[in-house]
DNA sequence: TTCACTAGAGACCGATCGGTCGCATTAATT
DNA sequence: AATTAATGCGACCGATCGGTCTCTAGTGAA
């Protein structure tokens, strides 16, 4: 046995706090819901934790681990810059079992804690940040491969992307229907076939 | 005077909730905030709303109007669908002026709202229902005119202007910048050129 | 100017909020 | 087996939650 039973406990504290907050946010959970998703009393969770904001960023970052994990998997072993955008973008609307309930951790969090809370704003602003730094290096890398056109913006790029999959994300758990999805995947697989990828005939803005 | 006393106080007491729930949520929002920000007593809110939810509800549909309002702005002089379209997306990153703080409220509301909460969540369903019919009927009345190719989807075209624009407004307003929705508006000014706009050159999605 | 009615104040309500703490029990160490 | 440390319980805390109600002051039509 390595973790102690503590450290245990913790851990199962967060693995089940951490659909509570995705859904139904950081002040839409009372103590109370977690006392009874975990089957411990007050003082059984506050052992652990500081204190309610403390046990909600740990749960963040679980409920994050858990979606770029999914998102990226199988990412490495392709060689192709655009394969891999491809795959990542496959991975978005496919493989989504397994990840906490509740949708985008990072949507939830940044929409919620966007006016107040800075603690967990910032949780959601560094998760921003480590995966846009991570597509924009499957650009750049693809870019020096000679993959991807060097007068690609790779940050564009990379921003693109994550920004028309959150907007999709939030339209299709609105009506509860996965079109606005797919919509938004199957564009941006066209759009990196056309714009993104070395060699594809790119047409000018207007003529 | 055409309007009550009552009425107006009432009118006042939306326009004076509508940041708050905008900013910080309804969850986040208590009753003395809004007693602080309107400068009445309980009693004197209480007097014109049955409760929080319907309060809540009545600022949301104020800060809707007021958006929808400016982002339509002038679109129904303009003669051509498309141009409309790009008029749209001039006026959604530039006229943000005047609108009530705290980003757009149909992402804060769907987020929020989207576990619980059933009647704010009914509330931002039928707001994005609009939202989406309004944009589709323009590219229909467009490809009635000939001025947008009849093989475009209009659904498919509403859903992926709104799904960019509202996932960029979200990275934007956490990475507090305004490129990521520069990125998605050029963007979407370059889609509706070429695979939108009839006559434009459409290439096939891979040779 | 009168008078019925509307508007607002603010004390009050029970419930619940996040958080603390002393104590019994259980696990780990020797 | 004995001892120490880790763990969880649950009563308890003051603050605040959304909401009610009574009473006074002000409004507006007659």
């Amino acid at each position: 046995m390595k973790v102690s039973k503590g450290e245990h406990t913790r851990q199962e504290i967060i693995r089940k706090a951490a659909p509570l907050f995705n859904q139904k946010g950081y002040e839409g959970t009372a103590l109370s819901d977690l006392m009874e998703a975990t089957g411990l009393e007050k003082g059984g969770i506050y052992r652990h934790f500081e204190s309610k904001q403390e046990l909600a960023g740990e749960a963040f970052s679980h409920a994050w681990k858990m979606a770029m994990d999914r998102r990226f998997e199988g990412i490495d072993e392709i060689p192709n810059a655009v394969d891999r955008l491809q795959q990542f973008l496959r991975n978005f609307r496919e493989r989504r079992s397994g990840l906490v309930a509740g949708g985008c951790p990072l949507l939830n969090t940044a929409i919620e804690a966007d006016d107040g809370n800075p603690e967990l704003r910032g949780k959601a602003r560094a998760a921003l940040h480590s995966w846009q730094g991570r597509l924009q290096s499957i650009v750049e890398e693809g870019q020096q491969k000679g993959e991807i056109g060097s007068d690609v913006d790779a940050e564009e790029v990379a921003t693109l992307i994550i920004t028309t999959l959150e907007g999709s994300l939030m339209v299709s758990r609105l009506q509860k229907k996965d079109e606005p999805l797919l919509f938004a995947c199957r564009h941006l697989e066209e759009y990196l076939e056309m714009k993104v990828r070395a060699g594809s005939s790119k047409r000018a803005k207007r003529p």
